[in-house]
DNA sequence: GCAATTTTCAAATGATTGTTTGAAATACTT
DNA sequence: AAGTATTTCAAACAATCATTTGAAAATTGC
């Protein structure tokens, strides 16, 4: 091994490199020299450009998928002791962690890998989100739907789908950007807010009374 | 002229390659097959990819804002007329004229162009949202300011960026796909919904009263 | 310290991309 | 109908990209 840190010097570059110009935006030969490593060696450490894709997204929702079901347990361990489930409690957990994740030491562009990850079309992307993030995402929507009897399976999916978006969007999208001049992310509170916010539209329309905290 | 229709066809598979496989990861080549006319075509009509872009976006972001128009100021009139601008109703004129876009014959395919395009993040259409949407997209916020007033208009400005990223957005995400294998498109009622408990939150949180319909 | 394995390196490969070219065909003008 | 302008066409161009190659270097195991 001439140097033991040539794989994770590409998967922090990778991070960055992806997160700023998305998965075909990025170019491996750039990515490379950021890297300080040779052609190569992406693909002698990880087969490919999907293969280095890959492995930095299963290593950061990793970390993220491993709070938030934490945090979702928790949430359903305290309902059952002591009554009925809130939404937003089962909303803080999914989106908590992510601004924990982004908010540590050099968070920052893993939060915009995410971004990004989650804005993609690819059949790759779409492979890789059923993957690495539906079996943490159907946990959320067993939990919402517990909380929200009366609402519609495929409403709720929707509506977990925009917050699930909206937390790892954050502010990268075009249009923020273009209105505000600015790339500041938006605050957790905002996220739960708009989405508790949503989620309670959702659960007065089907009858539902509302749990507000 | 040998054939009238050459730009029309073009336009009409650029839509929908554009829309299905995003700026970057459309090839001119594919694109020109669908259409069944000669590789040269798009340069010499559009003079550029970019160029096909830029026209195909100024195209129907021209129908579409011209139609929000139109609500916001019946909307701002009948504030004028009858008491407080209600933020449901900006909203509404802000939502509504996407979907009677994409529900217009033939405007699936012009609503996943749209749905792709808030989610694209190359500086070249980051200039075009610019371009074509901002103007209007700042005069929906200085109505929602109104509406608002006790709402920092940082706030105001994500809430807003959320709503038309939700309304644009619709269901191609690749969570919501992921989630229920569907690509069923929301429907109106939800997103508005959505983002006006969204919006009434931020409201309430800010110390204003509820906009209550 | 020697052999085997692993890692690095510079260069080349093969495929794909948007774009250009110059001639042929078609439409328009008078 | 002749001449001009416009549009189409097949082919090639030039640049970019991920990936492969095979030898050199470094590390590890014994």
């Amino acid at each position: 091994m001439a140097r033991t840190d040539t794989k994770k010097r590409i998967i922090e570059c990778g991070v960055r490199q992806f997160g700023a110009h998305g998965y075909r935006g990025t170019r491996l030969r750039e990515l490379i020299e950021a890297a300080g490593v040779n052609q190569a060696a992406v693909n002698y450490h990880f087969g490919s450009k999907e293969g280095l894709y890959r492995a930095i997204l299963q290593g950061y929702a990793g970390l993220l998928t491993k709070r938030r079901l934490e945090m979702l347990d928790a949430a359903l361990a305290a309902a059952a002791a002591n009554g009925r489930l809130r939404v937003e409690d089962v909303l803080r957990a999914l989106v908590e962690p992510f601004f924990e994740l982004r908010d540590s030491p050099g968070g920052e562009a893993v939060g915009r890998f995410f971004e990004v990850f989650v804005a993609e079309r690819t059949p790759f992307i779409q492979t890789l989100y059923r993957e690495v993030m539906k079996p943490t995402a159907d946990r959320f929507i067993a939990a919402l739907e517990r909380a929200l009897p009366e609402v519609p399976r495929d409403e709720v999916c929707r509506a977990y789908a925009w917050t699930e978006h909206l937390t790892t969007h954050g502010s990268g999208d075009v249009i923020y950007q273009a209105l505000t001049n600015s790339t500041a992310a938006a605050s957790l509170e905002a996220v739960l807010d708009f989405c508790v916010g949503g989620f309670e539209r959702l659960e007065r329309r089907y009858g539902g009374q509302v749990s507000r905290n």
